[in-house]
DNA sequence: AATATTGCTGACCAGTCAGTCATTAAGGAT
DNA sequence: ATCCTTAATGACTGACTGGTCAGCAATATT
């Protein structure tokens, strides 16, 4: 009749355990996150988060790891498989996806990344080919297709896909630091495309 | 004959302290900078830094402050003193303003502030106050005098000023992480300004 | 030269925290 | 029931560090 006074639970604790640690880290950062509070909000001692991840640090990387991924792939299976016109895509789904991304865990890892990456150098780099590399890679397929179906001209916006997404990364940066004043960073996005859009459409 | 152990300049003590933690600060991010390193650079024992900053904090947010402000009144000075057209200007001096921002000081400022601002609500007030909304009120009156002018359209760029600079904030990001994989800022952000002239000029 | 002033030192303290490990008990196996 | 494996606990340690302060010595004053 005594309550048992914990369960095993191997197969939940290392998610469990990552997803409280994505919290306080994204509360505190990296060096101010503390394994004990990670613990407690995952309800579970100190000791287990040491039974599943080494050391914090292979605890961040796990956590980070752990975020993104998805997100990107997502993007690019749309790119490949949508039936829209460039234009349509654009406007569409592809500035939906931007929108999502301030004020997501994306942004959090974008603050943690910056904040220690230069400490953990292996992390930048899974994070460069993973994400950035390959998101820059599908931005620009995206325009030179749109080249090639005689939807857009051929221009400087070529060279630079980043022009898409300066915009969210301000706007990233923007709510996080500056949350209370306001900027529409959706509107914000929507004008660079509507710019983009001007300036190489055919 | 015997050297003296150390001379008194209290002075240049406070600057040499603050540039010194700069460093620190700038290569090691808040919570793992050392007041021992702090002190050691600046040739000081550790006690003296006390003497002049009362808290860690202090110092972090005195070195923050000192940073930054004279760039963006340079910038501001400029815009209300120049003879040159807008579209010169804009290629011109303002183009080489945003240039240097990325790998200067500024970038680590941003940097900081994003890792720590959440804990010092009163220097990202500062910041936003004295740098951000400057910048960007010096800008839309910029856009605006065009406007005045008959040289720009009035377009959504109006209420967007951050257009201009958001590919300068990427190129900040970018430099910091991945310095090594090769992104042409410079010409990034070019490339923007191109694009917004083609698309406000009158 | 003697005295006063104060910039500066560095040993020290009290608190903190990542990581360890001896021990406990959950729950499957027999 | 009993044994056995191992998930889980939590007290403990050792290293570290922000901040203090009693005293020293470099200069200013007389």
């Amino acid at each position: 009749m005594a309550e048992p006074r914990y369960q095993r639970r191997k197969e939940d604790r290392p998610r469990e355990i990552a997803e409280a640690a994505f919290e306080v880290f994204a509360e505190k950062g990296y060096q101010a996150a503390r394994i004990d509070e990670v613990a407690q909000r995952a309800g579970v001692s100190k000791g287990l988060t040491y039974l599943y991840f080494k050391t914090k640090e292979e605890l961040f990387k796990a956590v980070i790891r752990g975020v993104v991924i998805r997100r990107v792939d997502r993007l690019l299976d749309a790119v490949e498989s949508t039936e829209l016109s460039s234009e349509e895509f654009l406007r569409g789904p592809m500035l939906e996806f931007m929108k999502g991304i301030p004020g997501s865990r994306v942004s959090v890892v974008i603050r943690l990344l910056m904040a220690e990456g230069h400490r953990h150098p292996d992390l930048v780099e899974y994070y460069y080919d993973n994400v950035v590399a390959k998101g820059i890679r599908t931005i620009s397929h995206f325009v030179e297709r749109g080249v090639e179906r005689g939807e857009f001209r051929k221009t400087a916006v070529n060279d630079f896909p980043q022009l898409f997404i300066a915009p969210m990364m301000l706007s990233a940066i923007w709510k996080m630091l500056f949350e209370t004043r306001s900027l529409d960073t959706d509107r914000l996005m929507e004008t660079q495309v509507d710019m983009i859009l001007a300036h190489i459409k055919a």
